[in-house]
DNA sequence: GCCGTTTTCGGCCCGACTGTTTTCAGTCG
């Protein structure tokens, strides 16, 4: 079993307890389990072996002893146990938005309904507005929640909701009255994928704002609409939140809404420890507000430094704000030049020239052409002879331009065996290789590990390309251990690819840090294949922040240097 | 079930919104 698994059977057992009516807090602690489980650097197996399972934040005696259970039988006793007093479709039922346990579990004990079928079938013959504190209007919510269910995937990759998000913050920028909106939630916070859009709006009357946002030709369903927040179903079937909130509002609101829910959680219990209150109109001291101009007073006020919106997950960022300890993250400006960009060589769209002169106007000092090897015929592949060919036209523009350095790069391609798809004589040629994997994305973890292992072995590797090949919201990552793709990283120096594509943000956040662990070498790459495309460097900046990625750990950071 | 610069027991974040009530329970984030 792996951490993934784990954490489902933890949220299993959470699903379930709700269901029972069982204490919250234990509730909770399963659910916080399966998070810690599933953001542990380290394989479970490993940390059992050494006896620090409890060293992952909300794992306690009982849930280690679970865990423990789970790798040697896959399940365990109590989960058992209570999956045999819970009707099987309960968890599809919990699944429906606006039906919780409590509702749940009185529809299973007062109308014997177990699954979504059986509400669907309960709601077609308007047998639930007879029970008490239930109605007509209840019914109709649930219909639709359901008939919603059935269309809505519940996340979407940041690739579809960033511009979605950016051109609703436009659009609300220019409501009657608004001052300032923000993009909030998982968005701000850079999740590769999120649930929803969260906006945060300053106005002089904010409820009309949220009822101006609701009546927008853009939303198909209101879900809804208060004083403080308007929700909505927008047309492309994704769920859009603003909060609304008068002037000198903004910061807390932009907060709040920003998350995640475990970071405000963990800050609110922070703040009663210093008799203090936190929630989203600001901070206060019984009654006495305490002054919040910005994000940054609200951790001054609980004795924190400012923590960013991309370390904001629970996941050990307040712990080291505690103990002064939070890296110093990368920003847009270290960024020295870009290691992975294409041309009309293969299957760009630009020059070589035109590519470089783009490059030299958002200042970086170098470039790396990397066009695709012979094998990807699709792409137009090159070949040592056409490299060559190439090369004579990076040196061209090195002679025009001296104070700017373009490199003479490859992206190859790892065949099934690890072997690469151009000879050594000819990477030895060249400034910067990356490898990377195109084909054969079925072949099975070990052997897809092995590829990756003895490319990085080859010392003419310098980069591995979107290591774990993933396109967010269509493709998996490939079968992979990469834990040893990491260790083998360390051990041959090669740098490991943070792909800045919003379509890949390939290592994801979790590798990252696993890289940075290791002291192993990310490089922030465009993969541009065209001029625009230079352009996703900011997505790879945000990522590696996520990835409490500072200078220190990114190659593209740093001068260039031929080693 | 977890956890400890108040605690090894007794806490565990806080508020918006809806529907069905007339002061609140359930759900959500």
């Amino acid at each position: 079993m792996d951490r993934q698994q784990v954490a489902e059977a933890f949220e299993e057992m959470a699903d379930l307890l709700e269901f029972r009516g069982e204490e919250p807090f234990k509730v909770r602690a399963y659910r916080r389990g399966a998070e810690a489980v599933r953001r542990s650097p380290e394989e479970l197996a490993v940390l059992r072996g050494e006896g620090r399972l409890h060293e992952l934040p909300g794992i306690g005696k009982a849930l280690e002893e679970k865990i423990g259970e789970l790798l040697d039988r896959g399940t365990f006793r109590a989960l058992e146990e209570l999956k045999r007093s819970v009707p099987a479709g309960m968890e599809e039922l919990l699944a429906v938005p606006g039906l919780g346990p409590k509702t749940a579990a009185r529809l299973y004990r007062e109308l014997g309904i177990k699954d979504r079928a059986g509400l669907a079938a309960a709601l077609e013959q308007k047998r639930l507005r007879d029970l008490p504190g239930m109605g007509e209007r209840r019914e109709q919510q649930l219909r639709e929640a359901l008939a919603a269910r059935e269309r809505l995937t519940s996340r979407h990759p940041l690739s579809e909701t960033l511009p979605l998000a950016e051109a609703l913050v436009e659009e609300v920028r220019r409501l009657p009255g608004v001052r300032q909106v923000a993009v909030a939630g998982s968005i701000r916070r850079f999740r590769d994928t999120t649930g929803d859009i969260d906006l945060v709006a300053e106005a002089a009357d904010p409820e009309a704002v949220g009822r101006a946002f609701a009546a927008s030709g853009r939303v198909s369903r209101v879900l809804a609409l208060g004083e403080v927040r308007a929700r909505v179903i927008l047309a492309e079937g994704i769920q859009a939140d603003l909060w609304a909130v008068a002037p000198g509002g903004f910061p807390a609101a932009l907060h709040h809404a920003t998350g995640s829910k475990n970071h405000s959680v963990r800050l609110r219990s922070l703040a009663r420890q210093l008799g203090l209150t936190l929630n989203e109109y600001g901070i206060f001291r019984g009654e006495e507000s305490l002054a919040v101009r910005s994000e940054e007073d609200i951790y001054r006020h609980l004795g924190l430094p400012f923590i960013p919106p991309e370390l904001r997950e629970d996941s050990g960022e307040i712990e080291a704000a505690l103990a002064g300890q939070l890296p110093e993250l990368l920003n847009p400006a270290d960024i020295l030049g870009d290691l992975h960009v294409h041309t009309d060589w293969s299957d760009g769209q630009r020059s070589v020239d035109e590519m470089a002169a783009a490059a030299r106007e958002l200042g970086y000092r170098y470039l790396a052409i990397c066009d695709h090897s012979r094998s990807l015929g699709v792409a137009h592949g090159l070949d040592g002879e056409r490299l060559a060919r190439q090369r004579e036209e990076i040196a061209a523009v090195n002679a025009a331009h001296p104070e700017f350095r373009l490199l003479a790069g490859v992206e190859v391609d790892i065949r099934m065996d690890g072997s690469l798809d151009l000879p050594d004589a000819v990477l030895a040629q060249l400034d910067f290789v990356t490898a990377s994997i195109h084909a054969g994305l079925g072949a099975d973890r070990a052997i897809q590990t092995r590829r990756l292992v003895r490319a990085m072995e080859n010392p003419h590797v310098d980069a591995i390309g979107h290591p774990t090949g993933r396109i967010l919201g269509r493709r998996e990552p490939y079968e992979l251990d990469l834990e040893e793709v990491v260790a083998a990283a360390a051990r041959t120096g090669t740098a490991l690819e943070l792909n800045a594509q919003l379509s890949r943000l390939d290592l994801s956040t979790e590798h990252l840090r696993l890289a940075r662990e290791r002291g192993v070498q990310v490089v922030v790459n465009s993969d541009a294949h065209g001029v625009e495309g230079l352009r996703n460097m900011v997505f790879g900046v945000r990522s590696a922040r996520r990835g409490w990625l500072g200078r220190a750990q990114v190659r593209n950071a740093r001068p260039w240097t031929a080693d």
